[in-house]
DNA sequence: CGCCAGGTATGAT
DNA sequence: ATCATACATGGC
């Protein structure tokens, strides 16, 4: 009998942890659940299936060195939430963010599918998002079997065209998918030297690409680089901060914004009468 | 129908 | 430097 079994039980212990907190809290765009009660994912090359039981996430379509080796960066677990969950508490905003739903953790997604999918969320919604990406996955992914796709890097997509990118229907950003593709993978613009530089450097510099401004940067340095102190401010982190935190986070936050960010942005999503009358006004308003 | 969505580039003050 | 507007697409 081998040691490991295709239905061993592979076991991750992460506390706290929530799947669905963690999956659909708007940070990635490539995981959704399946039928009984667990999710199903793509992690680099790997399709991957996770359930929660208690303390633990089971992980399906790994070995237990494989789930170590790519999961618990992924998923953040080694990462100390309890220790971040203490200080969010002190701040009573934050503790409500926090107490909602406290089973998010920040992801370490892959650099390149974290630029490209902000890119294409831009001025858009989650569920169109989703399937955009689904559509450009199916469309020039490597395919993993299954029916599921790897995301496609960007040298497959620096010598596609405009017209290529139709069937996706992302509308006017095929035109900057297309700028990153070329730029990253001619390396104009390079993402391990982005890596390495400091953080508001390194969103200099990826606003080089045409389609990047600062808030589309700071996702993919919070996602994809794991700038946990990159604020990333849309529509509804504006109405957060105009109306919980009109003089800024506090400072003993920074460092974290990010997470907080994630906790503050997912709870504001789903408690958007909280945040109607923000006084500022919105993109649309007339004075 | 009009408004909005995890914004940004562009051109006018 | 700041400000208004266009931009594709689809859900509501």
């Amino acid at each position: 009998m081998p040691v490991s079994t295709p239905t061993a039980a592979v076991r991750l212990r992460a506390v706290p942890f929530d799947l669905k907190e963690t999956f659909e809290c708007g940070q990635c765009f490539r995981w959704d659940p399946d039928s009984t009660g667990g999710y199903r994912g793509i992690v680099g090359r790997r399709v991957v299936t996770l359930r929660q039981d208690g303390d633990f996430l089971m992980a399906e379509g790994l070995t237990q060195p494989e789930a170590e080796a790519l999961l618990v960066p992924y998923l953040a677990l080694d990462e100390d939430y309890a220790a971040i969950h203490a200080l969010f508490r002190e701040n009573e905003t934050l503790a409500r963010a926090v107490d909602y739903a406290p089973g998010i953790r920040v992801l370490r997604q892959d650099r390149w599918e974290a630029l490209c999918s902000f890119i294409l969320s831009q001025n858009n919604n989650i569920k169109r998002i989703k399937g955009i990406i689904a559509r450009l996955c199916e469309s020039f992914g490597e395919p993993l079997g299954g029916g599921d796709y790897a995301f496609p890097g960007p040298e497959v997509l620096a010598s596609l065209s405009e017209e290529d990118l139709a069937p996706l229907r992302c509308g006017f950003r095929a035109r900057y998918v297309l700028d990153a593709a070329r730029k990253v993978a001619g390396g104009e613009v390079d993402l391990d030297a982005v890596a390495a530089l400091p953080t508001e450097e390194a969103a200099v510099a990826l606003q080089a690409i045409c389609g990047v401004g600062i808030k589309v940067a700071h996702c993919a340095l919070l996602y994809g680089f794991h700038r946990i102190e990159c604020l990333p401010v849309d529509v509804w982190m504006r109405r957060v901060m105009a109306t919980l935190y009109p003089n800024g986070l506090p400072q003993e936050l920074l460092p974290y914004a990010g997470i907080a960010q994630q906790y503050l942005f997912h709870y504001s999503r789903c408690h958007p009468s909280l945040f109607a009358g923000d006084g500022q006004p919105a993109k649309g308003d007339r004075p």
